[in-house]
DNA sequence: AAGTTATTGTTGAAGCGTCAAGTAAATTCA
DNA sequence: TGAATTTACTTGACGCTTCAACAATAACTT
């Protein structure tokens, strides 16, 4: 058994402030979502949806947010049961289903879209500056890059 | 209602990168505690009451960890029954109790703590150069220093 | 001292994520 | 062609988080 190799100085703080932010960042995040009845990963689903007007499959949909199909069967479920998505099969492939937001989706993303946007401003960019933020995303995407294939998790452009 | 200020392509990368850390990274992090029967809170639970050997007032510890009151008595509820922790009642205050780890704890965060470390180091700091890791805790810190009142939210060194 | 407010902590319900198991269709291959 | 494997997706159970409501003690207020 080797001895462990603790952190050091910087990476405990790099590493303590990263959770500081999931646990108390990202559930402010959430607020914004739940007003809706969102969830974040509904809404990713949702923006995602929203690019492809033809709709998407699952599995891609699933592969292209790094969600399990679990997960999204959960997600869908609910999406749809509300309106916001409709699934057709697949007339190629029995086995897959395809996806597509409805209007009612679109005018939902569209509505929480901007509200997310400046979620996100308040929580992180508007306290760095243009040199933190070009220097995390770096870093950030250096670290991401190697857990996922699909690099477009979500969408918080314009719809 | 002002034009929505959209992210632009730098924070986009960067927020989409820490989505995906959040989204995939994180549950590789969770499995090691669940293979312990613990979640990544119990852990710093744990762990905060291992560098306090007088124990903590619970408030205490759930300010100093970031959770809610509810959440840190549903987790101690399960620390208490599997004999981790013991809690008695303040002397001074009979509203406040005071919670203690205990042998059974200290050995299970003694054994946690290095595999931890190690699955934060494959997951993050063994990708990024000293300078990334540096610039990730600078901007990190602005972040978190902003959010929680109290910075030591977790131990990731030797108990 | 009595009433009000604030602090500390618990509980139960509802929703979400994970995991294991299962179905069904397509593909591989013997 | 038939059997085994792979791919796509669903389901149910269990544990965790959140939220609202609650109880109990302490601290103010006049």
């Amino acid at each position: 058994m080797a001895e462990p190799r603790w952190l050091d100085e910087t990476e405990r703080r790099a590493w303590l402030s990263l959770m500081t932010l999931v646990i108390v960042g990202l559930p402010e995040i959430e607020r914004t979502f739940r007003a809706h009845g969102l969830v974040h990963v509904e809404y990713g689903l949702l923006a995602a949806l929203s690019e492809q007007p033809d709709g998407l499959r699952l599995c891609d949909l699933a592969q292209s947010m790094n969600v399990s199909p679990s997960r999204l069967s959960h997600r869908m479920r609910k999406l749809i049961e509300r309106g916001y998505v409709q699934v057709r099969g697949s007339d190629d492939d029995g086995r897959v289903s395809i996806a597509v937001i409805t209007e009612a989706g679109r005018r939902l993303i569209e509505e929480v879209a901007p509200q997310h946007a400046a979620d996100v401003r308040r929580l992180l960019f508007d306290r760095l500056s243009r040199e933190q933020t070009a220097a995390l995303a770096d870093a950030l995407a250096s670290v991401a890059g190697q857990l996922a294939p699909c690099p477009g998790a979500e969408v918080e452009t314009a719809p």
